[in-house]
Formats: structure tokens, sequence, C-alpha cells
RNA sequence: CGGGGCGUGGCGCAGCUGGAAGCGCGCCUGCUUUGGGAGCAGGAGGUCGCUGGUUCAAAUCCAGUCGCCCCGACCA
């Protein structure tokens, strides 16, 4: 082991916050050095990030490892054809990069690996002897995505983790799904973070259950539900929550006067109703046809709920013509007396365990009160497609629900059948039979893990690394370069301190104090050792931690520093 | 893809009612300095994103285009 000399490596820094940075961790992986932009959403690692990043792999691959993990490397360009085997090439859509080669073959940039693990899987396994096997990699991915953001966020490359596990039976992806559960939340917990594990949507991947693991974090693209008293921790796309069955005897219908009311606040305080005992129409298109959904006034619709509930994939609002063209009257749109085959009703169940509700009455100027269903209308769909608010009722205890936003880290997914029955992926069974293979799949974005440390370990000074993940352990301050004697001592305690086993880097630029000082608490080393006139005098160094500043001064010999360095590190909280 | 913003030395920005491209930081050289982002002196570095137009004259006005950022849509 040997040490880093600070003015033979490229570790940039600036003084001043970039200007095309609004996420603290984008900020400072810039302003630290971590990272350039090359492109939208495209960055190269500089040698700090690199190390950085390495730190994190290092986690990753030994808690995969603990389960059993083996790890191997697929390619970054697949051929279009296996894409096209699973349906994907199209589902994928525009944030597949396609291209052709010389020979006019079709390929892709992958995006995520299942299709080639599963080719894999398909050649290679060929008896449940072989199971279960959990095979990952950690790799560059790309995606065209519409809009990356936020730094290291949301990107077009990246290194993922991607993790696929198989099995002979559904019963046996549910026995090692909580392994790799847990050791998701060993990770994460091992880089310093208190994610949260909530139930998601599978959406695009399939399969039958699925978990987020999520940073709560101001800037997060995801939106989370969780409730304090049970611990019930969901998606918004995923959430749920409690309603309570209205008991209040069946009114008759009868239609009032409304002019000029086409929004339900209009309507609401318009004949004196809470927003909450009013219906609303909210239009969709879908690939059968238009969607009528009903919900309660107050609430709002979600699409992604939305599409699990009708089965469709791509849906989008509906135009006002559109509208008017199955005879629906914008603004005053029933679900009472329609009668257009095209239009499909889904009730939400905020209307359907409401009584005595005001809807339109489908007819300008007028709406009706006292609606209720299925009473006054029949529905194709009755299901669950409000966004939950903060506050609402928890689904399984009812406590109040606490709506927050977070940076999605990892995603697993148990996958069943999806691949390996579109690429015909089988394995004889115990009875000699062939069976598809049973598959989970495991996800960790490695870079947007790196930016939600950052997120979550950073002060108005710089980064502070957790130890685990600093990509030096000890920085050593030489105040004054051209003074040999500092420099030696420099030399001899980074040499001292590396051979000890820590990651050393030795700031020898030609600097003031005050910069180095103000730099080695940017980049965030866990440890500052200073070699400086004052101290060296009295033969001694003076020893600074970065997470709270502690100060030391100790006697300049190898072993007196390396006992201070073990000490404030081992107590540490990082 | 819709909405908004921004493109001027490496970084952060000013200049924009048209008339000699500036400031701060950084960088280079020299001297002084050296324990919390030093001082002085000298210096290098810019087709003002690009293309076209208007004009005697365009960083500045107009049109188009490209790029980047933010909000939304989208999204393992």
């Amino acid at each position: 082991m040997t040490y880093v000399r600070w003015s033979q490596c490229l570790l940039p820094t600036w003084k001043e916050d970039p200007g095309e940075a609004d996420l603290p961790s984008h900020k400072l992986m810039l302003r630290a050095g971590l990272i350039r932009p090359l492109a939208a959403g495209i960055y190269t690692y500089l040698p700090l990030g690199w190390r950085a990043l390495r730190k994190v792999e290092a986690i990753v691959r030994e808690e995969m490892e603990a389960i059993g993990g083996c790890e191997l490397h697929m390619p970054v360009v697949h051929p279009a054809d296996l894409w096209a085997k699973t349906g994907r090439l199209e589902d994928f859509g525009p944030q597949l990069v396609r291209f052709l080669d010389r020979a006019g073959r079709e390929m892709v940039l992958g995006p995520t690996h299942e299709e080639v693990v599963t080719d894999i899987a398909r050649k290679e396994i060929q008896s449940w002897r072989q199971l279960p096997l959990m095979l990952y990699q950690i790799q560059t991915k790309f995606r065209d995505e519409p809009r990356s953001r936020g730094g290291l966020v949301r990107v077009r490359e990246f290194t993922m983790k991607d993790g696929y596990s198989f099995h002979e039976s559904f019963a046996d992806l549910d026995a090692y799904y909580p392994k790799v559960y847990e050791a998701y939340r060993r990770i994460f917990s091992r880089c310093g973070l208190a994610a949260l594990a909530v139930e998601a949507d599978p959406g695009l991947m399939g399969g039958s259950g699925s978990h987020e693991f999520i940073l709560p974090n101001p800037f997060g693209e995801d939106t989370v539900v969780t409730c304090a008293s049970c611990g019930y921790a969901a998606n918004l796309e995923w959430a749920s929550t409690r309603w309570e069955e209205e008991r209040e005897p069946l009114l008759p219908r009868e239609e009032v006067a409304t002019p000029g009311c086409t929004t339900i606040r209009d309507v609401a305080r318009f004949l004196a109703v809470p927003e909450s005992k009013t219906a609303k129409a909210v239009f969709y298109k879908g690939e059968q046809g238009l969607i009528f959904v009903v919900i309660r006034g107050d609430l709002e619709v979600n699409e992604a709920k939305l599409a699990r509930v009708t089965g469709c994939a791509d849906l989008g609002r509906a135009s006002e013509e559109e509208i008017a063209e199955v005879g629906a009257v914008p603004g005053y749109a029933s679900p009472v007396g329609l009668k257009d085959p095209r239009v499909k009703v889904l009730v939400d169940r905020s209307v359907e365990t409401k009584r005595n509700l005001v809807a339109g009455a489908n007819k300008e100027g007028f709406h009706l009160r006292n609606v209720n269903f299925p009473r006054d209308f029949p529905a194709q769909w009755v299901g669950d497609v409000a966004t939950v608010r903060d506050g609402d009722p928890c689904p399984r205890c009812g406590s109040a629900l606490q709506v927050q936003r977070g940076i999605e880290l990892g995603h697993i997914f148990k996958l069943g059948t999806k691949y390996s029955q579109a690429l015909g992926a089988t394995f004889l069974d115990r009875e000699g039979q062939a069976q598809p293979l049973v598959m989970g799949c495991y996800g960790i974005g490695i870079g947007r893990l790196l930016a939600a440390v950052i997120e979550a370990h950073h002060d108005e000074q710089g980064i502070r690394w957790p130890l685990a993940l600093a990509p030096f352990q000890v920085v050593v301050a030489v105040l004054d370069p051209k003074r040999e004697d500092q420099v030696q001592a420099g030399a001899s305690l980074a040499q001292g301190l590396a051979s000890g086993g820590w990651e050393v880097l030795v700031d020898d630029r030609e600097r003031s104090p005050g910069e180095k000082f103000h730099d080695a608490k940017l980049v965030g080393i866990p440890l500052l050792v200073v070699v400086g006139p004052r101290s060296l005098q009295r033969g001694q160094v003076d020893l600074e931690r970065r997470e709270d500043g502690l100060r030391r001064t100790v006697e300049l010999s190898t072993p007196a520093v390396r006992e201070a360095v073990k000490e404030l590190l081992a107590t540490a909280g990082c």
C-alpha cells in the first residue's frame, strides 16, 4: 500500500457552486471534483469519484456474495431480436437506443439485462439440481431518458448492480426473496442510509411482488406513503387507504340548476356541500376506448393505479373533443344515463363507499343531487385509483399516513416466468418434466446510491463521507511543501499510515494552508492530519476529524499517529 | 413531448435602449508570504453556442437551429 499525492492526481476543486446544479449532491460532486458532465445525463467519474464508486460497489459485492450471488458480466450491446421475443423492443419505446451494425443487423444498448440473462439460463440451466441460482453483475446501462436530472440522480448512462435469481418453483422464489430484501437493507445501512423499504408497482417488469428502497429526500423523484404506527410503507403508485362505508339512507335523485359551475369547487360552493360530497368525471383514453373515471371531487386519479385496474398500458387524458364526441358535456359530465358503448365507466372506491353525491347532469348548467352507485348507473370496473393524500387513514391500521418524496435506490421484483416463458428457458424438474424457470430480479443504481450518500452526508462545508465509503480515510496536509522537513515528515507519516492499511491522500500542492483546510472539508475525507511548522517544531502533528471537528495533537511518530488515527476513526459516528 | 430559463476566457457573472468585449475567481512568471480560501507586480487566455437576416456598424435587434438547466409528462 502506498499513498496518493494530490499534486499528481486529477483532483480539482471549485470554490464556488456551479450554476447548473440544484441538488446538494450534484453541486458537491462537481465542486469536490468527483464527476464532470460530458452530455446531458452522461458523466465522467474523475479519480476521487471513481474511488468512492468502487467503495459502494465493494459493499454491494460483499452482500450479494453473502446471499450466494455469483458475479458475471454481460454485454452492453444486444441483438434486437432477443428483445423482440419478449415484446420489450416495443414496450421500452424510445428509451431503448437502437442502431444497425455493419451487417445491417439491428442492435440495442442494454437498458437492463433480463433478456440476456434469461438467454444464458436457457442455454446453461437444464436441471433442478442447478437451482436456485443467483447471478449478478455491476455494469453500465444506457437508457435514453426523456429527461435526466439532478446530477447522478437520474442519468442516461449509469452503473447498475443487477441480479437475477432462478428457482424451480414460486415457493422457492418466495423463500429466497426475503434474503435479497435483507441483503438490500444491509447494503443501504452500511452506506449510512436510512432507506425505507416500500411496496411497489412491478410496472414494466411484470411479476407478482415488488419492493423499492427509498431514501427520503425533498429532491427525490418518487413519492412514498408511510404509516408511523404500523409500519405500512408503499410507493404512491401502489399505496392505498381505508374507506369507511357511509351509512346514511339513499335519497331520491334530483336535478338542480348550477349555472356557470364547471368545476368541482364552483359546484360545491354553489350548492354549499363539501367537495368530498361530490363525484367528478375524469376522462382517459386507453387502447380500447374512452374510460370515464368517477372519483370523489376532492381526490385525484393516480394513473399507475388506473392502468392496473383497467389493464391499459397506454393511458392518456382525453381531449374535450373526444369527450364531447361520446355525448358527454365537459364540465357537467355524468355517469348517469351515459349511453355510448365506446365509453367504459370506472368507479373509484371513494365513490362506491359514499352516498348521496353531487354529480354532473350531462346537461349544460345542471347537476344531480343524491347520485348513488350502483343504484343510478352501472360500471365496468370498481377499483382503487385515487392518489393517497397526506393524513389519509392507513389501509392497515387507520392511523394518519405520511406522504413524502424520496430517491429510489433499489428495486426488487418477483418476476415469475414472464421472461423464461417468452424465451423458452426451461429446466427438468424432479419428475423429469420441463418447467419454465421462476425468476426474481434485483437492481441497485450504484451512481445514484453514491449521490444519495452525499445527500445524506454533507454540511455547508462539503461532503462528510461515511468511513466505509470515503475515497481516502486520511488526508495529510503538508502546509508548506517547499520546506523539506515538512515534506519528509508528511511522506513518512503517510507511508506509515498506508502500510498500516489506511488509504492516504497527501496534500502536497503549493497552496495556502487555508485552501488545504477548506478542500479537505470539501472532499470530505474523514480525518485530516496537519503537518505544519507550528506543531512540527515541537515534534508534533495535528489531527482533525471531519464529522465533528474534534482535534488532537500527537507526537510525530508512526506508532503514535497510527494509534491516534485508529482511535479517532473507531469512535467516529460515521 | 408541453411550459420556463440560460448559452459571453477554465469557473461564476456583468454588458443587451446597436458604436473599442469587461469584472471576480482560477491559470502562468517573479518577488514577498505561509495554521483556516495571502499580497504586490507583470502576463496568457474569448470566432460572445451555431446559421442566416436587418444595419454604415450586431454580444446587443429579428428568424431559425443546436446545447444545457429547471417544472411537468414519462420512468425498474
